[in-house]
DNA sequence: CGAAAGGCTCTTTTT
DNA sequence: GAGCCTTTCG
């Protein structure tokens, strides 16, 4: 197969460009991700480059995944020992193997979110300070921050500049060395601990430079300091560097992605090709259209332009419901009538939403009629606690010294093992230096040292309890290397007495199944030997994400959060709530940055759909218990009526209340080729009025009504009377 | 020690 | 409205 065949001229030279950094601005739908295959093979077929020579970042594990399966169409076979992944896999994968060049034990676990922030209350409590006081999760953005501009705790705490910092700066500290005690790196580690690893051996980094003679990195604008950090390292010595992104679908600022890393790479590689893709090949010009007006009212930019080949296709439709529930019922049953028209199937169809509570309602609709759908988020599977529970047993066999894990399952299944014992455990265990696991093993005689004085009494029945827990653990250490995974993980469930304690409980079936999915899943590393299998498990289990999990296979809807719908596409797309508060979100009203980065996450919605996008919203919706009447959101005012259907009913509230509650129900104009005639900003000729210019247009029953100024008049003209001459 | 009930605060987005 | 924490009682 030619792999040059089938690109176009831009995507070509993008392909082609394999020396030498290069950056390439890729709009939504431009075929970014083929270009980046295509460089791929074309290194690998073409060039004759080692796979072993080539890094390949993702954003997700499944754009890995897709990327490696595209591939495998290209070249007729699977790439191995390509690096390929996310910034978070790589880097888990490099530290585990040299890792120990900065003191990092390789049986290090991961600790996610939930871990995180139980780590770090218990950090801001052994400062001294009330989490209630201080917001475990306003101290841990700020040091997330801190880490993604590669800060550390000392120097956090040397240029500390208000009371609030100083307190960070003590718990950074503290949660650091509490991280380093249980042997366990948060997401945040993983990247910033690289690089110090390759800033610290210089042999290690060269080994890395010189492997990676062609790195590419996709979803640039994306970055971090750190991630661009490490590019700039990994790729320091031959420096082809590929960064593809497109400003424009920014919406990580929150996660301190920056994209001046953009403009940063045009700086550092002054030489830097750029290459701009342009052509859409996946949504209808309506589609388009509607996109480029709504992202074009944004001052940070450069503007883009986007065009496309593909048919005219049909408006934009614009909802307007009374509540919440009817918004739902509503997506579900024009969904119903779209499948029904066979156009259409429901694996073709995208509900969006701002924030994870909207779904529930749509999630009770699609239940209510019986429609098949696809929850991404939701309750995550890894997020469920008998799932963490297992995992945590697994950790705590790969890594005693995981104090999260141990405290999260050591009295689980219940065994008699309380608070006190445990405080009392855990400070016994801090005044010998000892992980909580190192002291249940002296507590429980089994080393015969001095350490035992200050041994805290406790009574026979505690003291059996926390001995029948060691051993147990133990037991599971000395088994794991023989035992397959899947064995390990039967004998962990029988001998925890987990599957009794979760059938006596609630959801004792659901849940139970849940523990089955998980063994599904450790049945998938049985190739592996017994240790490798159980980091590669705990690994996977880690750093999945949910759209990770997204099957293709199956025939149903999608609900899915605005951000997560990053890099998808589907042919009908419904974004709900498009009300202010919601979308834009409220937390975004004072900062024009980040309403900014508001209206990028509308235009990514947007831009997923190929054939039909609808805009709904809930005139009343419920908050936080109460409910309360909403604004339609203002990025409706930056789409031209005239690429809307249902048009107008945000403007003229009084008097369209009324209907607008049942809008769906009257207007079902049909898209005509000649409704994009006038947009704001065209200059028109009139016979009478002269030569002006387009404010507005927007459709009026049969026509388009188009307001233009005229030099000292403003004038409000239907169209087929006017005769409007449109001027180049 | 553990279960159950009551009271509190929040909710953006996630590798 | 729900999850999390604290209090209370057995």
């Amino acid at each position: 197969m030619d792999i040059l065949a089938e690109l176009n001229p831009e995507q070509r030279k993008a392909t082609e460009a394999i020396s030498g950094p290069i950056l390439i601005l890729a709009g939504p739908g431009s075929g970014k991700t083929r270009v980046i295959t295509h460089r791929i093979a074309y290194l690998i077929k073409v060039c004759g480059v080692s796979p072993y020579r080539i890094m390949a970042v993702t954003f997700t594990n499944k754009a890995a995944r897709e990327m490696q399966s595209r591939l495998r169409q290209l070249l007729g076979a699977g790439v191995k020992d390509l690096t390929l992944g996310t910034f978070h896999a790589i880097c888990a994968r490099i530290l585990r193997r040299d890792g120990k060049e900065i003191g990092l034990d390789s049986g290090f676990v991961i600790y996610d979110d939930e871990d995180h922030l139980n780590v770090l209350k218990r950090s801001i409590v052994e400062v001294g300070l009330d989490p209630k006081e201080y917001a475990p999760r306003a101290i841990a953005s700020a040091i997330s921050a801190a880490k993604s501009h590669l800060v550390s705790s000392r120097d956090y705490q040397r240029h500390s500049a208000s009371y609030f910092e100083e307190v960070v700066g003590r718990v950074y500290e503290q949660y650091q060395q509490a991280l380093t005690k249980s042997n366990a790196l948060d997401f945040d580690d993983l990247l910033s601990r690289t690089v110090e690893l390759l800033r610290q051996g210089s042999k290690i980094l060269t080994k890395y430079q010189e492997r990676y003679l062609h790195i590419q990195v996709d979803e640039f604008q994306d970055t971090n300091l750190v991630q661009y950090e490490l590019i700039k390292m990994l790729g320091g010595k031959y420096r082809n560097i590929c960064a593809v992104g497109d400003p424009d679908q920014s919406i990580y600022s929150w996660r301190f992605a920056d994209i001046r890393n953009i403009l940063s790479f045009e700086q550092d590689y002054p030489d830097a090709e750029v290459v701009l893709l342009e052509q859409n090949y996946r949504s209808t010009k309506m589609i388009l259209e509607t996109a480029s007006n709504l992202i074009s009212t944004n001052q940070q930019r450069k503007p883009m332009g986007l065009w496309t080949g593909n048919s005219t296709g049909d408006l934009t439709r614009v909802i307007e419901t009374y509540t919440e529930q009817e918004e739902a019922q509503y997506v579900v049953s024009e969904i119903e009538r779209l499948v029904e028209g066979d156009r259409f199937k429901l694996g073709d169809f995208a509900v969006m939403y701002r924030t994870n509570a909207q779904s529930r309602v749509i999630e009770e609709a699609f239940i209510r009629y019986g429609v098949s759908y696809k929850l991404v988020a939701g309750t995550r599977f890894y997020e469920r606690r008998e799932v963490k529970d297992i995992v945590a047993y697994f950790k705590l066999v790969q890594n005693p010294q995981d104090a999260v894990s141990l405290l999260r399952v050591i009295n689980v299944p219940g065994r008699g093992i309380g608070e006190r014992t445990l405080s009392e455990l855990s400070s016994w265990a801090r005044s010998l230096g000892l992980s909580m696991y190192e002291a249940l093993k002296h507590l429980n005689g089994l080393e015969n040292d001095k350490l035992v004085e200050g041994k805290p009494s406790f009574n026979q029945r505690t003291i059996r309890a926390l001995a029948g827990f060691f051993t147990l653990i133990d037991k599971f250490r000395k088994q794991c290397q023989e035992l397959t995974l899947v064995d390990l993980f039967d004998l962990v469930i029988e001998k925890t007495g987990y599957r009794e304690y979760l059938l006596n409980g609630t959801d004792g079936a659901e849940r139970w199944d849940n523990i089955l999915e998980l063994r599904t899943v450790a049945q998938g590393y049985r190739d592996l030997p017994p240790a490798e299998g159980l980091s590669a498990f705990l690994e996977g289990v880690t750093l999945v994400s949910d759209v990770d999990e997204l099957g293709e296979n199956v025939d149903a809807v999608v609900l899915i959060t605005l951000h997560q719908s990053k890099g998808l596409e589907f042919p009908a797309v419904f974004i709900v709530g498009m009300e202010d508060g919601l979308l834009p979100h409220s937390r975004s009203f004072g900062d024009p940055a980040q309403m900014e980065e508001e209206r990028r996450l509308c235009y990514v919605g947007i831009t997923r759909a190929k054939e039909l996008v609808y805009l709904v919203r809930a005139f009343r919706r419920n908050f936080m218990g109460s409910s309360a009447v909403s604004i339609p959101s203002r990025f409706l005012k930056d789409i031209p009526s005239y690429l809307l259907s249902g048009g107008g009913l945000w403007e003229e509230k009084e008097s369209s209340t009324a209907q607008g509650l049942y809008s769906w129900e009257r207007n079902t104009l049909e898209p005509s080729l000649n409704v994009a005639e006038f947009k704001a900003g065209d200059h028109v000729h009139h016979v009478q009025f002269g030569d002006g210019v387009v404010v507005s247009a927007k459709l009026v029953k049969d026509d388009i009504e188009v307001v233009v100024a005229f030099n000292g008049a403003i004038k409000k003209l239907l169209s087929s009377y006017a005769k409007l001459k449109k001027m180049e």
